[in-house]
Parts: structure tokens; C-alpha cells; sequence
DNA sequence: CTGGATGCCTGGGAGC
DNA sequence: TGCTCCCAGGCATCCA
């Protein structure tokens, strides 16, 4: 569930981990780790190896990574249910796989129950740029018509298909991708090559979707919070996801719920032409 | 090249 | 109240 907003809302309630130095790394659960590449040098995995000094936070699509000065990067994936909390006051210890500790005495913590998510420590951010975000699509936030586009024109697929492919575009999951299509007014299982006009429309509307996500610090469903355990309220905003049988806030008319893709798609019959 | 089906995983909600 | 069933979906993988 957290998607481009959710992460971008984490990384920058993350902001005062910068210039802290990791102390301690401990790790109880090592399924969910990884490593990027050759990373694997023999050591334990640690995430944030201990003795650096964090320096740098960055976002690819739904993937977090913190950089540390001197190399070791934690790259984090909130899959469907994870959170990263900063001294997290909360006693929910359960299903807490990782936890790092920096030299201000806070606290960095990695929570997963659904384990869909996990961690990939890399050595140095051009690795993760090269190895682990290598097949990864431009950002969604800087999505351009050309980009969806082209991909309408050299294949058949249908539209919802191709903003969710992480190849094409970086971010966008299941709730975006309908709240995206239904302000730009198309279909999600259109499969037409889309013309300029909408392609431009598609472009806008995502990145303003996305972007008035990221302003109400994303939407919470049931499990996503910040960092500092704050849950968003871009839920509020969503106009399609999770109103099927609804009323179209535009035309009125009944909003349709149907599965596609393997997942719940809610579009409405008139705003969304076939 | 596609999409469908499946599995991973847990908690919450519905239904009985 | 408590049990079972189903569902949510990001992503990998195999199959048609």
C-alpha cells in the first residue's frame, strides 16, 4: 500500500537522522535482508554499518535509501505493510525485524508483518543505482507524456497495466493508478495508444495526484505512519479507490468495482470512456 | 508479448 | 463470543 506519497513522506520525516552516527545494528530477522550486488563481503549484514555517519536520504519510486558517508547504503521496501519508525514510542515490538541505534540515542526501526516488504544493504549508492534500481522507470513525479506514450504506441497493454509496471514508471501502485486515471478521465483497461492530448492530460494528472498525496502526508489505509508514527490523510482525497458502487463525485453516476489485473480496480462508466 | 494464476504473509472484517 | 473464510496487494515466477 505505500506507494510513491508514502515514501516520499517517510524519507522526509527522516530528515534528523542526517549527520547522526550509527552506533549499534541488530538484526531478528535475517529473511528479510539482502544484498545488492558483491556487497557481501563476508561481514554481517548490517544495514547501516556501525561507526558511519548517515548523510543522505533518497527515494526511487517506493524504495527509500539511506546513504552513509564512507559507503554502506540501506535500501528499504515498505512493501504492503512496513514501517520505518524513529523512536517509536509505541511498545509494538512484534514483527519488528531490525533496529539500529544512532548516536543521539534515537532509535531506527524496520516493522513488516506482512513481510512483503525488506532490506537490501549496498555498498555505496551508485551500486544501488546500478544494480537495484537499474530496471526501475523514471520517478513518478517526473513522469512525462512521452514516457507512457511511446509505451501506448509499441504495445498492447492496457493503460493501468503500464503505470503499474515499475519499468515504465517508478511509484505509482494500485490506488494511485486508479486515482490517476480517473482524473485524467481514461479507461484502466484501455488499450489504445493514447493521442497527445491525453498522454499530456495522463502525464499532469499523475504527478498532481501524486503530489496532493505527498502535501497531506500520504494516505493512510490501515498501517501506513511516518516515521514519527503519524498517519496521513490523503485518503481523503481519493475519489475512485475503495468507492466501487459509490457515486462519481463528477457526474453522479455509479462508480463500477470490477478485477483486473488480479487486483480491485473502481473506475466510473462515463468520466472513463471505453 | 501478454495477462492469468499462484504463492508469499498477516490482520481485520464478514458471516455463521 | 469465537470460529472460519476471504480479502488486501507488491512482486516474483511459472504457465497458456
Amino acid at each position: 500500500m505505500p506507494e510513491l506519497p508514502e515514501v516520499e513522506c517517510l524519507r522526509r520525516s527522516l530528515a534528523r537522522i542526517v549527520g547522526r552516527r550509527v552506533v549499534r545494528a541488530e538484526l531478528f530477522r535475517l529473511d528479510v535482508t539482502s544484498w545488492i550486488g558483491d556487497a557481501n563481503d563476508g561481514a554481517a549484514w548490517t544495514g547501516l554499518p556501525p561507526g558511519n555517519e548517515i548523510f543522505a536520504l533518497h527515494r526511487r519510486g517506493k524504495q527509500l535509501a539511506i546513504e552513509t558517508r564512507g559507503g554502506g547504503v540501506l535500501v528499504i521496501h515498505l512493501g504492503m505493510s512496513g514501517q520505518t519508525l524513529l523512536d517509536s514510542t509505541r511498545v509494538e515490538r512484534t514483527h519488528t525485524h531490525a533496529c539500529w541505534t544512532l548516536d543521539d540515542g534515537s532509535t531506527l526501526s524496520f516493522r513488516d508483518p506482512r513481510r512483503f516488504g525488506g532490506l537490501w544493504a549496498g555498498r555505496d549508492i551508485q551500486a544501488v543505482e546500478n544494480v537495484l534500481w537499474k530496471g526501475l522507470g523514471a520517478d513518478a513525479l517526473n513522469v512525462t507524456a512521452t514516457m507512457i506514450q511511446s509505451v501506448t504506441r509499441a504495445s498492447k497493454r492496457a493503460i493501468k497495466s503500464i503505470l503499474l509496471d515499475q519499468r515504465v514508471v517508478a511509484g505509482i501502485g494500485n490506488i494511485y493508478a486508479d486515482e490517476a486515471l480517473f482524473d485524467a478521465g481514461i479507461r484502466p483497461t484501455s488499450r489504445r495508444t493514447l493521442s497527445d492530448t491525453l498522454a499530456n492530460r495522463l502525464a499532469a494528472s499523475i504527478r498532481s495526484t501524486l503530489n496532493a498525496a505527498i502535501t497531506r502526508g500520504g494516505s493512510t489505509l490501515r498501517d501506513y505512519v511516518d516515521a514519527s508514527g503519524s498517519a496521513g490523510s490523503a485518503q481523503h482525497l481519493h475519489r475512485v479507490y475503495g468507492r466501487g458502487g459509490e457515486c462519481c463525485v463528477s457526474c453522479g453516476g455509479v462508480l463500477r468495482q470490477i478485477s483486473f489485473l488480479q487486483r480491485t480496480t473502481v473506475f466510473c462508466p462515463r468520466c472513463q470512456p471505453a
